[in-house]
DNA sequence: CTTTAATTGATAATAGTTATTTATTAGACG
DNA sequence: CGTCTAATAAATAACTATTATCAATTAAAG
C-alpha cells in the first residue's frame, strides 16, 4: 500500500481511485492547480470523474491537512500538496505561481504574534504579485 | 477640498458622493470590510446606494491603488485603505482581521527575489491564519 | 458474501461578482 | 450661471465558482 493511501485511511477517508488520483497529482506538480486545472488533468484518465468529485475531494483534503487551500486574488482557488513552509510568487502576466523557500523569520514572527498579542498562528500565506523572469524578458506580446 | 477628493481627482476619477462615501469609510476603519460590510454601513446614510456601485468603486479604487484588496480564504474579498506595509492576522473563530506592523525584513526578501529569480515585486500579502486572544479567553459558546 | 455507510456522478441551487441598460450628474466650457 | 457631454449610478439580469441534493454505486467491515 503506497504511503497516499496511507494517509487517507489515517484520516479515516476512504481510499477510492478518484481522491488518489487527485491527490497524487497535487503531490506530483508544482504548479499550484486550480479545480479546474485537477478536472482537465485527470478527464483523460478518469472520463467519467465529475467536477463535483473534484470539488468534495480537495474540501476533505484540505480538512484533514493532506493538502493546502489558498487564494491568491484570483477568482478561484488554488492547491498546494507541499508542506514545506514556503512562499507563493504570482506572475500577474502569465498567471503562473512559483514556490520560494526563503530565509524569511517566520518562527520569530509566529513567537510574537503569540507573546504580544495573544495570537495562536496555525497556518499562514506569504504571497509575492508581480512579473516573473520570463514575461520580463519575453516582451513579445 | 479634502484629501480623499484630491486622491481621486489626481486617478482621473469623478469625485462623487458615493465614492467619497466608500473611500472615506475604507480610510477610517481598520475592519477590513468586505464589499456587503461597506453596503450595509453606508445604507443608513446613503440608502439609495446600490450594491453594484459598491462592487464598481472598490474595483475604481484598487485599479488606481487607493485601496488593496485582498482575500483571506473566504468566500468573499476584503478592501483596506491603510497602505503601510503590514501583515493580516485573520481570527479564524470570530471573522475579524487584525493588523500587525512587524519586524519582518521583506525589503531583504523583495531583492533576494529580484537578483536570485528576476522576480519583480509590486505587491505582497502576508497572512496569519489562527485564534486571537479574545477567543481563546472566551472559551464561552 | 452481505451489509451498510460513505462516496460518486449528475445536476440543481447558491452566492459573490460582473455586465447591461437607462437615467442621472460631475465638471468642462462658454 | 446655464449648457453640454461623457462618466457614473441604480436596478437588475447574467455569469461563474462553489456547494447542496439525491439516487446509484462502492469501499470495506464483519
Amino acid at each position: 500500500m503506497n504511503k497516499l493511501a496511507e494517509n487517507l485511511k489515517a484520516n479515516r477517508l476512504k481510499v477510492t481511485p478518484q481522491r488518489l488520483a487527485i491527490y497524487s497529482y497535487l503531490a506530483s506538480t508544482n504548479e499550484h492547480p486550480t479545480v479546474e486545472t485537477i478536472y482537465n488533468h485527470l478527464k483523460e484518465d478518469y472520463p467519467a470523474m465529475s467536477l463535483a468529485t473534484v470539488y468534495k475531494t480537495v474540501a476533505s483534503l484540505r480538512d484533514c491537512h493532506l493538502i493546502r487551500e489558498f487564494n491568491l486574488g484570483e477568482d478561484c482557488n488554488r492547491y498546494d500538496a507541499n508542506s514545506d513552509v514556503h512562499a507563493h510568487l504570482l506572475c500577474t502576466k502569465c498567471h503562473r505561481v512559483f514556490d520560494y523557500y526563503g530565509d524569511i523569520d517566520l518562527k520569530h514572527v509566529i513567537y510574537r504574534l503569540k507573546t504580544d498579542f495573544g495570537f495562536e498562528t496555525s497556518a499562514l500565506d506569504m504571497n509575492f504579485y508581480g512579473i516573473c523572469d520570463d514575461c520580463k524578458n519575453n516582451n513579445d506580446k
